[in-house]
DNA sequence: TCTTTATGGTGAG
DNA sequence: TCACCCTAAAGAT
């Protein structure tokens, strides 16, 4: 559940099964963190909040459980007693008489002081979340004009998390395509109406993400590609892992290259130098 | 069935 | 830039 979109829907899922009630007890599996079990426990759970890609499981008194899934750090909630069928590492546990929130094969986990959280290096460096509804268009619009993004390639700026919490990968090339950027382009390219566009398709994706579990086609093109037969990721992107497939918007051959130190998916034809 | 790759991020060189 | 932490799915054979 790697990008914010998804990391927000754990942290929904969660948070319905453990905030508001106490947890009966609290279990960690690096050693370090093992003397927070006993301080943990009975303790009610207030909130589990997503930030970008972080997660932050509150609980009363001022303590919080930061966890980072990275690439494969998974939840799991289930009925209290039972456990998921699963050969992955428990790394962090919350009980409470009824559920049991479960998190496998992450590796980033500590516990923090509520009022010290921008003491943590990664939560320090984090902008505003994503999917933030306070986040608006034209606040965006600025904050992409900004001394500290305008300069640089969007392809990076589209992975920085301290210019938007949330934003990953697949985001950033489904973003650019959806806003008909090339990945190497700067904000100072474009005119106001480029502008205008990049923000709103950067709300756009990463609230439709939200809403389906990580797809970004719209209903219309999804239902096309569906009634062709389409495999599981072209039912999802419109560029993101689909090199030399046909564009869905006009049959160019999606083409993948290096940008931002990743690899980035665009359509040559959508995506104009 | 084996090998490669990946939606992330850190720390060392 | 690379190794590393984790694991599963896609791709190659």
């Amino acid at each position: 559940m790697p990008e914010g979109p998804e990391i927000r829907r754990a942290a929904d899922r969660v948070g319905k099964a453990i905030a508001g009630r106490p947890a009966t007890a609290v279990s960690f599996a690096f050693e370090h963190l093992k003397r927070w079990e006993p301080v943990l426990s009975g303790r009610r759970v207030e909130r589990v909040d997503a930030w970008g890609k972080a997660m932050l499981t509150r609980f009363e008194g001022g303590l919080v459980v930061y966890s980072h899934n990275q690439l494969y750090g998974r939840w799991y909630v289930r009925n209290a007693g039972s456990l998921p069928d699963t050969n992955r590492q428990l790394r962090f546990a919350v009980h409470n008489a009824s559920k049991s929130a479960l998190l496998y094969s992450a590796s980033e986990i500590d516990v923090l002081e509520a009022e010290h959280l921008d003491a943590h290096p990664f939560l320090a460096k984090l902008g505003p979340d994503l999917l933030d509804r306070s986040l608006a268009e034209k606040d965006l619009r600025a904050r992409l004009r900004s001394d500290a993004y305008r300069g640089r390639q969007l392809a990076a700026v589209y992975l920085d998390q301290g210019f938007l919490a949330g934003l990953g990968n697949y985001l950033r090339a489904e973003i650019l395509f959806l806003a008909g950027v090339h990945p190497k382009a700067r904000v100072k390219d474009l005119d106001a109406a480029g502008v205008r566009k990049l923000a709103k398709a950067t709300l756009e994706v990463g609230q439709r993400a939200y809403a389906t579990g990580g797809r970004t086609l719209d209903e219309r093109t999804f239902a096309r590609v569906k009634k062709q037969g389409g495999t599981r990721r072209e039912l999802r992107f419109f560029v993101y892992g689909r090199k030399g497939r046909p564009c869905h918007r006009c049959g160019t051959r999606i083409r993948r290259i290096d940008a931002g130190g990743r690899h980035i998916f665009f359509c040559p034809t959508c995506q104009p130098r």
